[in-house]
DNA sequence: GCGATCAGGT
DNA sequence: CACACCTGATCGC
């Protein structure tokens, strides 16, 4: 649960997330998503007053985010005052852009990056960033390179090691797929409850659902999408199907005798034969012994992977691919302290990394205007020695150096994935649904048991090697590779500071972990793509199967993922989207995921072919500010995340990998010969050209 | 009566 | 384990 105060140290005019105590006093508001703990005191009547009294004092988040709002009629009196596109210029003296980034933790979520004369800050929200997806945000690059950025307000709630891994969104769905998927198939009459807590953040999994199953998931309410097609078209009110997500206060209760919590026992006179499953975080230490996403935990119950928050492995990569000089979380994890926290997050900040004395000063009057009631971190320590006048630009050169392209193997290896289709088998004719579920109980615990874990572990696991599984994660993330990968050549010995600019790019903006060779992310067809509209959460079961594939290169899942022709073409026509809006066209249809999960494709939809994508934004430069938005001057830049939605095209377009895009290149780890041919031509200034493999 | 806060539950 | 959220008790205005 986020403490965010609501103010950054660089920008105390504004408030984010937080709506009460000093943050009356605010000149604008940000709200990165519509999860009550990050609306505190947004329904105060102290505020409330203020806000009808004032015409200037705005409310700036997504569109999705401010239909969300909208819906609970406790939010209503916002309804003037709520600006859902970013605006620039918020202030006369305090020149503050703010671009939308998405965050891929519920409908709508945002990121918020601030730029102005205090530097260039992002506030996370809560987040769920697979890796590699920073690197593929095309708004947080500048030109070619990843924007200089001051401070990151994180999202920390799983940032401890314990929490190294939890399953990617896609493996948790497709786990999710696959036993929703049996049991309903036995009989009409047998249906499952999705015992989700009530917020927003399933939708993508309903979606899922219904898309593949081709039963549309019950809900209590869906007013709240009711100009979010993509979502209404996969929920109903019709309580008279298979998959329910419905509650009730007492919901808990309601399964005695197959009661759903709508109420129903029996349809066409047969009793319903029910399963619940509970959608729940589950994480696995570093050393991943199995991966298992669905969990038996009783005759009729199933717990399932689901994650709305990034796991430590995933926010290391995201902090350490931004770099910022300072990072302050927003949350404290479970049983974690401040310190500890901080422990882990600065040696992935810059100063740290780069041993760059901290020489810059306070700045004295925000130290002032600081109260010292914002609890939100050790302001102590940080304020005080942290708070910078703006540094240095540190020459890319340097930068990239510690992002090698293809060192890395990630920690998703491909036996988790394997296992954990495998792990469940279900026998049609047998009601009682006879699975064999792996208990994961312990796999949720740290590594000091593990050795008792592979004991007890009677499942067939792929497990890795510890030592090649912990020493290689963060290859060409953290820098402090050499020794692991004293064999696999380096860029850098390839090329040194002097070479041109292109190639430097490249390697300054591979996804840090999915940096998958060359054939992915030099993937041809990616001309364009990244100016595309759509997400993808529909599709994701479709998907790789990441440890059957030989490779995660995208090519090769383009190959093997179900994209037709008509798909083809739909991704091609959604090529050609206007990017710009006018502000009044906000009331109309939203397109909630783009806010979602998948969303962080939809700005880059190349994402996955970064580098094309990358040099592509360069010669164009429009593409740099594509999610900006500008507000003053009558039009305004939206970012995609208020595109008009086209379900068809949204849906076809997507590739499964928009929700974890090639992170696995551990599937195939890159070969040394081919790095160093790779490396070669880079250096050389040659083109590369994608082949597409045959797997 | 309302809202904020906390404890306790799912 | 966790999250996000609800309910109910208590307190202050």
């Amino acid at each position: 649960m986020s403490r965010f105060g609501g103010r950054v140290r660089e920008y105390p005019a504004v408030s984010i997330d937080r709506f009460d105590r000093d943050n009356l006093r605010a000149r604008a508001y940000f709200l990165s998503h519509c999860h009550k703990d990050h609306m505190k005191g947004l329904r105060a009547s102290a505020l409330r007053r203020r806000m009808e009294g004032s015409l200037k004092v705005k409310l700036y988040c997504s569109p999705v985010t401010k239909e969300l709002l909208l819906t609970n009629w406790k939010y209503k009196f916002w309804e003037n005052h709520i600006v859902s596109l970013m605006p620039t210029h918020l202030f006369q003296k305090e020149d503050i852009e703010v671009t939308l980034l998405p965050a891929g933790h519920c409908p709508g979520s945002v990121m918020f990056l601030f730029e102005g004369e205090n530097g260039t800050v992002l506030y996370t929200g809560d987040f769920r960033l697979a890796k590699g997806e920073a690197a593929r945000m095309e708004l947080l690059h500048s030109g070619t390179r990843v924007k200089d950025i001051q401070s990151v307000y994180l999202d920390t709630t799983f940032c401890d090691p314990k929490f190294y891994h939890i399953p990617s969104r896609e493996e948790c769905l497709k786990g999710i797929l696959e036993l929703v998927r049996s049991w309903t198939s036995l009989t009409r009459n047998h249906v499952v409850w999705l015992n989700c807590k009530a917020a927003y953040g399933y939708e993508y999994l309903f979606i899922n659902l219904s898309e593949e199953l081709g039963m549309k998931v019950h809900m209590n309410k869906l007013d709240m999408f009711r100009n979010m097609p993509e979502i209404l078209y996969h929920v109903t009110t019709d309580r008279h199907t298979q998959i329910h997500a419905c509650r009730h206060p007492r919901d808990d209760e309601c399964f005695r005798w197959n009661r759903l919590p709508c109420g129903i026992t029996c349809q066409n006179g047969t009793p319903l034969h029910l399963i619940i499953i509970k959608p729940s975080t589950m994480w696995f230490g570093e050393r991943i012994k199995k991966t298992n996403v669905i969990v038996r935990t009783g005759e009729s119950t199933y717990r399932a992977c689901f994650s709305f928050h990034s796991s430590y492995s995933e926010i290391k990569d995201f902090l350490s691919y931004i770099q910022p000089v300072n990072v302050y979380p927003n949350v404290l994890p479970v049983g974690g302290t401040e310190e500890k926290v901080m422990e882990l997050l600065k040696p992935l900040c810059r100063s740290y990394r780069r041993n760059v004395e901290p020489r810059y000063k306070p700045l004295g009057t925000l130290k002032r205007a600081h109260k010292r009631d914002l609890s939100d971190t050790d302001e102590d320590d940080l304020f005080d020695s942290e708070l910078t006048s703006p540094r240095p630009k540190i020459p890319k050169q340097q930068r990239g150096e510690s992002r090698p392209p293809s060192t890395a193997r990630t920690e998703n290896a491909e036996g988790n994935n394997h296992e954990s289709t495998e792990s469940y088998k279900m026998t049609a004719t047998d009601t009682s649904l006879r699975v064999d579920f792996m208990d994961c109980e312990e796999s949720n615990d740290d590594d000091e048991d593990d050795e008792e874990e592979s004991e007890n572990n009677t499942a067939e696991v792929l497990s890795q090697e510890p030592d090649a599984t912990s020493t290689s994660n963060f290859n060409g993330v953290t820098g402090d590779q050499q020794e692991s990968n004293a064999d696999v050549p380096r860029w850098d010995t390839f090329f040194k500071c002097d070479r041109p600019e292109e190639t430097s790019d490249i390697e300054d903006n591979f996804p840090s972990s999915a940096d998958a060779g060359g054939s992915q992310s030099l993937f041809s067809d990616s001309d364009g793509v990244s100016d595309s509209t759509h997400i993808s959460s529909q599709n994701s079961s479709q998907s790789t199967h990441i440890s059957e594939q030989g490779s995660q290169g995208w090519d090769s899942q383009m190959d093997t993922v179900l994209i037709t022709t008509q798909e083809r073409n739909a991704l091609d026509n959604s090529r050609g989207g206007s990017r710009t809006v006018a502000v009044s066209q906000d009331t109309t249809k939203y397109s909630p995921l783009d806010n979602s999960p998948c969303q962080p494709l939809s700005q880059n939809r190349s994402c996955a072919h970064n580098v094309a994508c990358v040099l592509k934004s360069r010669d164009t430069e429009k593409d740099a500010d594509a999610g900006t938005t500008r507000v003053g001057d009558g039009v305004v830049e939206v970012s995609d995340n208020s595109r008009t939605p086209d379900l068809e095209l949204r849906r076809d377009s997507q590739s499964s990998s928009d929700f974890e895009i090639p992170l696995t290149p551990d599937a195939e780890a890159p070969q040394p010969e081919k790095l160093r041919c790779l490396y070669k031509k880079l250096a050389a200034g040659e083109s590369i050209v994608c082949e597409k493999r045959d797997s």
